[in-house]
DNA sequence: GAGAAAGTACGAAGATCTTCGTTGACACTA
DNA sequence: TAGTGTCAACGAAGATCTTCGTACTTTCTC
């Protein structure tokens, strides 16, 4: 038994590809069928190109695949929180000149925030507080 | 004199485009040549990529150019900011289910900030707090 | 066992992205 | 005016993205 070598990190998912790991996320590790029925709600889309777009994804390591049965199962390598974290900090980079402030800005000030979202939002603010002092 | 239509919203600008707008927006509008010369401190780029790259999104709509003198001079449509709206909110809705809450602990989990950047954001916080107290 | 159903693999088309070379127009200068 | 430099326009190559048709294989069913 050997350590596997920390992979490299996978390339940012493309918006097809996208479409497809929120599913994977939200079903767990799936067959091409499950993710192909399950995003029919949302677009119309053939099964080769699923197909294909799963198979594309696992070469760039976006996915891994368990072959064992006759259909393979797919998932993701990346878990959602790690995605996100990569994506938010790639815009952080090309946009915001890795201000996260106003980051923060541009997304509330389109549509303002209600009380709960405040609520929220100045909550996961004292959590990094808290966190600091210690 | 007529009104303006409001011209449709341009697409998602490409990375390679994003580095051309955020160029102009800090020298405002300028010359393929200075683009070029400006963009080279970051990357190195062919003049004629650069005019190229600057009439594909002049035909966008990212653009706009003012062709009265010989050297045409580019200017972007959309502001820094509504771009960055346009940027964020896309996000969101591709990768954070449209929260903004998410959004925010992903792009301050992975480096913690300090407490500059602490109060800058709670400081935007309660300015939209007492916007709403309004 | 034959045929239907369901799966993977493959290839390719068409769109878009990124890059740059070449061409022709224009302007400056020796 | 001949030569040099600068500019926009154009086309095209190569990469990637998205899509799907077709072919082959495996499994199920009658």
């Amino acid at each position: 038994m050997t350590l596997n070598p920390p992979s490299p990190a996978p390339p940012r998912p493309t918006d097809a590809e996208l479409s497809l790991l929120r599913i994977l996320w939200r079903r767990g590790p799936s067959t091409v069928r499950e993710v192909c029925d399950a995003i029919q709600s949302e677009r119309a889309i053939n099964y080769t190109t699923v197909l294909k777009l799963l198979q594309i994804m696992t070469e760039k390591g976006l996915c891994e695949r368990d072959e064992s049965a006759r259909s393979h199962v797919y998932r993701p390598t990346r878990s959602e929180a790690e995605t996100q974290t990569s994506l938010v900090h790639d815009l952080l980079d090309r946009a915001f000149a890795g201000s996260r402030a106003q980051l923060v800005m541009r997304a509330l000030e389109e549509r303002p925030p209600s009380e709960e979202e405040l609520a929220e939002l100045k909550a996961i603010l004292r959590d990094f507080s808290r966190r600091r002092a210690r």
